[in-house]
DNA sequence: GTCTATATTGCGATAGAC
DNA sequence: GTCTATCGCAATATAGAC
């Protein structure tokens, strides 16, 4: 029942250090010391640093399943952005070290970009478009707005948030119960920012 | 007249090099064998591999000087969030290496990160939410947005474009020629999404 | 599965000649 | 200012005992 095996362990700090300096910053020694085992243990579990990274980096990723759950379940355009935002909040809550990876596969990409990272923005991004798009259709945003455009706009203003947590700790709370107040807020600024005139 | 002496040129692929993968990420080998010079001129020059990327690091922030001009010349709220949104665009375009240790310092920042990088973005989003509220002051923005957090979606939206380049590559089309359609797109998105009530 | 010990390579930094 | 040569150390990875 004992999960703090030496894998799990290694995963664990892992996530934690990979995500504060990143994959070149972090040597085995200290992987393993932090994990309380031994340097040949990352081979032994994970071929090398690398594949520990990897491993990592498709965990982190493997959370926006949920995503899709959302995506199906509702229809309603201005609906999905606010679940879109709230969900986006959620996420980063519960798992402070994603943005981390997420920003710094995306400034220093590492050889896993292009498989783990890429495709679930893409996704994201294309599902978002589809939503404006068909809020364009149905009159209730304007036409001139560019789907992609403003499906990039919105994930840009809640990502951002976050990716400038610690260069704004005194500008903003940085409250969690401020969340569904900042929900609120960025979905009031986008969806007048596209609605069509009334 | 021949500036390309050691000095100015290690600046110059540090500037590429350590954009690309971070301060760990390059070794002192590489940096001399690209400039075309060898390791001792690093130490010689810059005291180490780390005075390096602080000299770089400031370069590369030394470009907001021309927000301060900017901020001086304009005092209509609209105004100063179209030349803001502009001058993003003109300075990432001018200057393709500055979101990437903009970012990178966000995510896995370096001992450099509190003095120079902190203060740029701190003058920015409070010089922002002041136009912010000068807006919502002259009532023509309304009175329930937040101005720091109306600055930071902002900021936001704008930057995340840059940021998200090379994923969103195959979604959107990169053409800087596109840029003046754009700052147009997240001006009318931005300014909608604050304005009062007509 | 886990350890210690070690092989090998590459790192950052500097001494000293020119 | 610039080079070559080298020091000392830390890196990744693996062999082999238990």
């Amino acid at each position: 029942m004992e999960k703090t095996d030496s894998r799990t362990k290694l995963l664990e700090v892992g996530t934690k250090l990979f995500s504060e300096r990143g994959l070149n910053g972090v040597s085995i020694r200290e992987l393993s010391q932090a994990a309380s085992t031994s340097i040949s243990m990352i081979s032994y579990h994970f071929g090398s640093k690398e594949g520990l990274y990897s491993e990592v980096l498709k965990q982190q990723f493997s959370s926006f399943q949920e995503f899709h759950e959302l995506r199906g379940r509702i229809s309603d355009p201005v609906a999905m952005v606010e679940e879109y935002l709230r969900w986006t909040f959620r996420r980063h809550r519960n798992n402070p070290y994603l943005l981390r990876f997420y920003t710094s596969e995306l400034t220093n990409p590492t050889p896993f970009f292009g498989s783990i990272v890429q495709p679930v923005i893409d996704e994201v991004i294309r599902s978002m478009a589809a939503v404006i798009e068909e809020g364009i259709r149905q009159q209730r945003f304007r036409g001139d707005v560019q789907p992609t455009n403003a499906a990039l706009a919105l994930a840009g203003m809640v990502n951002y948030f976050f990716l400038s947590l610690h260069a704004t700790e005194n500008l903003i709370s940085h409250d969690p119960e401020q969340d569904e107040k900042l929900v609120r807020e960025y979905l009031a600024i986008f969806i007048k920012g596209v609605a069509a005139q009334a």
